[in-house]
DNA sequence: TTCGACAAAATCGTTGACGATCTTTCCAGC
DNA sequence: GCTGGAAAGATCGTCAACGATTTTGTCGAA
């Protein structure tokens, strides 16, 4: 009934990949699965256009979009310099508390990688990602890397899968807690961008063997016409 | 009747600042002003919503978002990393047309900066942004910089207005282009972040007498209840 | 068998009306 | 005169139905 769960759960759906890329999203059918009106329906699909998750033709309907590896490596390039910029600012303002917090996640995530859970270190990455953009307070920054983030969250679950991306992740993301930890912004923004740098050209390199599609189609819908 | 064009005009309309912030955007108004059905208006609306032009609160209608001071200088911050970034990709990819076509631009600057005339030369200032951006090729980071660059588009008209900013700008500039045309990314990329930095600085120093909100109100509703 | 035209189905965009919710106004009581 | 509350007005969100457009499927001819 709430329009706003219901708006969430779609959009998790498309994020996670339950909805394969060019899966058809029916307005009448949308509205069955979620549980909301088609009104409810065309503002999500409005609003996710906007967001760069779905893409909707005049008269043709909406469908998910799929986000090539070329446009993968160029969100992460953006997020680079976004998400530097952010390291900056929270090294500019880090505080004690904020400090063990980050401290906190990056520990989270040595104990998860040296375990060999990979899909749960994914999981911790993304948190100390989020952890270090609330802690800068650039509002503005925060809000476009979550949309960007939002359109590779296959390719996130991925890129540390790679040989040898998981050792330099931790690496890397040590030098970035420890710069903002430090309050040396230059540093900070420097790390954060080496690390997104990297894992853009680990992408690029097409170290994904076959690509994320093939590896995710079908997964609701059997992908596109 | 052409929805899109009434769409079109409606944005310009919010970003030009004929319609001041805060006013209150009745969706039956709007769609008498623009010649559009009030179905259209909503999907407009939702989608300006996203775009950051406007806010809009459940049964209470939408509103044009007032820019704060702060928003503005967060917004120049990330348009700086991130037309940075774009002026990295132009100086790796740059070719001779394209180095014309800069340097036509900024010549253009010049003679109207020495003519006076500062709003055009504000005018031409967004045209070389522009241009510099298509020749990145950079279609993420055209988006995003395109998208912030709505937002402070009443706040453009009056930077390059503030003392000493007109013959810094072109100064400025003219390291820009020539590090792009020269192909040098890292120093073209240091320009432009140096750049765009600067005049977040200039706005940060409440270098903007009084505030644009005064200056701006009262155009078309008379500013917010 | 293949191609093109035509009909049928599917889906989207729009319209009008209705109920829900918020804001404002007005009035009674203190 | 001021405050609290109720009624009126304004506006948004939702729904059902209709028209418009695209896509699909069928049939006949070369």
């Amino acid at each position: 009934m709430p329009t706003d769960a219901s708006f969430e759960a779609l959009r998790e759906a498309i994020v996670r990949g339950y909805i394969a890329p060019d899966a058809r999203l029916v307005e009448a059918d949308i509205g069955a699965a979620f549980d909301m009106s088609r009104g409810a329906v065309r503002t999500a699909l409005i609003r996710l256009e906007q967001e760069g998750l779905v893409v909707r033709e005049p008269h043709r309907g909406a469908r998910v979009r799929r986000v090539t590896d070329e446009e993968a490596i160029e969100i992460l390039q953006a997020r680079a310099v976004l998400e530097g910029l952010a390291a900056r600012q929270a090294a500019e303002r880090i505080e004690d508390a904020g400090a063990e917090r980050l401290r906190a996640r990056l520990a989270r995530q040595r104990e998860l990688l040296e375990a060999g859970d990979l899909l749960a270190a994914s999981d911790a990455n993304a948190d100390l990602h989020a952890t270090l953009l609330e802690l800068s307070g650039h509002a503005t920054a925060c809000r476009l890397i979550r949309s960007l983030s939002s359109q590779t969250v296959r390719y996130q679950y991925r890129t540390i899968l790679l040989p040898g991306r998981a050792a330099a992740s931790l690496r890397e993301h040590t030098a970035i807690v420890e710069a903002v930890a430090a309050g040396r912004p230059d540093e900070a923004e420097a790390a954060m961008r080496a690390h997104l740098f990297n894992v853009a050209r680990a992408v690029q390199r097409r170290a994904l063997p076959g690509g994320i599609d093939q590896a995710s189609r079908g997964v609701l819908e059997g992908g596109a016409r």
